[in-house]
DNA sequence: TATTGTTTTCTTGTATGGAAGTATGGCAGT
DNA sequence: ACTGCCATACTTCCATACAAGAAAACAATA
């Protein structure tokens, strides 16, 4: 709001219009503009000393993520975050790791195995008070699949959609169950290595629909930043897991 | 290129850039802006006599949707169709109708089918030479199983995805096999009817594989259009198909 | 007090003028 | 003939000015 968020300076000399997206991005993601906060073209360009075209440039890329809400001739605000928004990006995520992961379990591949139990150790190594750290790892994991199967260019595609997710992770900090995310990843790693498809894909699909727990939660304690059609949460469409384990 | 293509003449009551951003991305992607064309601010501007600014906001947006390509004080390109992108637009697209597939195929709904076997009739009342119309009634099939499924925001998440995949089928436009494609929709639709999953899923997956068989003489037909890593061709890597067809 | 009409001040949208960087073609020197 | 330098004509990027519309503040009136 005022000039002391300038502790971050932008660099002249390299292109501004990319830095003040991402810096933008990085607090609205990590909920340090509230959203349904009033944000205007030139009090950013102000706050920053830099002109409104490259602010202005910046708000399009966000509003295409979902992050803003131009309202022409009346205003740009920070746009809460839409359950259902959250709810599709969770899918759609789901369906694309369910896929890359029975890529990964019908082929062997040890160099990955070994890469993957490494990072489960890292993993294990995360305090309870360094989230933000265990929010990074969990990325690289992931990540780390993806391109294992050949689909680093997927990954990439998808990321901007993540945004809305990214903001509930950032919301739900402290408060998730380290071991169990933990504990899944294991069993994904295990499953991997055992060539077993079935079973890989379905403990992908219960790791990521873990998110789903603790959402109501979430909104229950933050219910300004998000935005409910009616008020009432809609509980989710998930896809139906098929089959048992079968060893 | 020259002034005769202002034919369509925009209407300065409504806001210009969307206008404009959408009247660019037809061309591009129905291939009448060639790939590797040159593209200058000015050059759109004067055409349809408007200022820069607004065309370029709707080279920003086209450029993050990848169909232009903008290279700091050097110029802007209509970029090549990149044969990967193409590919994981495809792998993407497959995952998620997959799981939609799962979906509608594990629950009645007699009003989607009465609904999706109409769509079938008028499918093949087209004629080989309509194929234009062909994909408007493809995109609506799809469209329809996504909202059926509750998950027509993820249809529209992925939608401006999409842009690579389009541009070629725009090249492919006389030349797909209409009988094959509109029976595999059959398929689909009789395995939803019967609520087999597994034999959904897989019609659903073999269908959208098909784009894959014509690519590679699409890419002969019109080598300069597309952008090869480095000028060969790799196979994709797709998601291996579980189980045969039980019923 | 409530309401309506006006003005003032916001907002984003568009236009335009340089600034910095890049490619190109000509020209001089070898 | 060939190479290196330089002027010039582009390009996108950024800054600034103006225009159009919406909202809020305020005054006038019933």
């Amino acid at each position: 709001m005022t000039h002391m968020d300038a502790i971050t300076a932008l660099d002249p000399l390299r292109p501004i219009t990319p830095q003040i997206t991402q810096l933008l991005r990085d607090r609205i993601i990590r909920n340090q503009l509230a959203p349904g906060n009033r944000i205007s073209e030139t009090e950013v360009a102000k706050t920053y000393d830099i002109s409104r075209q490259p602010v202005r440039e910046a708000f399009i890329k966000l509003q295409e993520q979902g992050l803003l809400l131009v309202l022409p001739q009346r205003g740009t605000f920070v746009s809460k975050i839409a359950y259902q928004a959250v709810l599709d990006a969770r899918f759609l995520r789901e369906a694309i790791e369910a896929d890359i992961i029975l890529i990964l379990s019908s082929t062997r591949n040890t160099a990955l195995i070994t890469e993957l139990r490494n990072q489960l150790k890292a993993q294990r190594r995360i305090g309870r008070a360094e989230a933000e750290s265990f929010i990074h790892l969990d990325e690289l994991f992931h990540r780390t699949l993806a391109e294992a199967a050949g689909k680093a260019g997927t990954w990439k595609q998808i990321d901007g959609l993540k945004s809305q997710m990214d903001r509930v992770r950032f919301l739900s900090l402290g408060q998730f169950p380290l071991d169990k995310l933990i504990e899944q990843h294991r069993q994904i790693v295990d499953a991997i290595a055992d060539q077993n498809p079935r079973q890989a894909e379905r403990a992908t699909r219960l790791h990521l629909r873990e998110v789903l727990v603790d959402l109501p939660n979430i909104i229950a304690a933050h219910p300004a930043f998000f935005d409910l059609p009616n008020g009432a949460i809609q509980p989710p469409i998930n896809t139906p897991i098929q089959g048992g384990d079968d060893t």
